[in-house]
DNA sequence: TGCTTAAATAAGCAAGTGCTAAAATATCAC
DNA sequence: GTGATATTTTAGCACTTGCTTATTTAAGCA
């Protein structure tokens, strides 16, 4: 960072403190806000986010809707997984994948935007 | 992709239908989706939306509040622009950013979660 | 005209992402 | 035990991201 500072002389002093106040304010969940969205922000993993929110999934069945990769699929899911978006459940060789409720308030309205069918709360 | 479709026999194929029907359904919105949740889920974007939520900054001040590179805070707002999540105006020498009224109704339940303040309709 | 400021752009680069292919785990069925 | 299936993990690689630095463009003012 070289002079963060602008030069200028008219800045409003009082929104920037403003400014700085709702950024203090949001501070504690924006950047994990920020690590779910970027989660979401990928449109592989978007679909399965929509496809669990419908019904529990397991990699296999994900792979066949998507037409992917067993092992890129998986790949995705971990990534769910240790965000927190997603839970695992294993029955037998087989493991299922449900939505996370922890996060459901950041993904419930994006999702409900998608599928105007889903008005009842996931899970 | 090596063999997309799992080996299983008992996979419920009324099940899979379902899923797709969810999928194509949700495509048309889905990809645009992805590309703002993807633009909003990184930390800095995050803390410039949640700002501009408030009132509309120029980049000078953006870069103030946010502690950074003037250069580095208008490559993001470019990225923010092409996405159609902020719209720019000209003031002079001055730009000042605001929401685009397009992606705010994705971008509001979020913002509102960060900002419970936020309850009146942004711009 | 020159000098200053606000902002955008370009080039470069370290770090991260998302895939493929191959190998490793784990569970079932015999 | 052996072999098959479901999933995960690893390594590799092309591609993208986000920063820094330097340069460029545009507007204001003397």
């Amino acid at each position: 960072m070289t002079d963060p500072t602008c030069i200028r002389v008219y800045a409003d002093a009082a929104q920037l403190q403003r400014s700085q106040q709702h950024l203090a304010t949001a501070q504690p969940k924006l950047d994990q806000m920020a690590a779910v969205l970027s989660l979401a922000g990928n449109e592989v993993r978007l679909r399965i986010l929509l496809l669990l929110a419908q019904e529990q999934l397991c990699v296999c069945d994900l792979a066949d809707v998507l037409g992917m990769n067993i092992s890129a699929v998986s790949q995705h899911l971990r990534k769910l997984k240790d965000g927190g978006v997603v839970q695992a459940r294993k029955v037998g060789q087989t493991v299922f994948y449900r939505l996370h409720a922890d996060q459901m308030a950041v993904l419930q309205p994006l999702l409900s935007r998608l599928l105007p069918t889903l008005t009842t709360p996931i899970q």
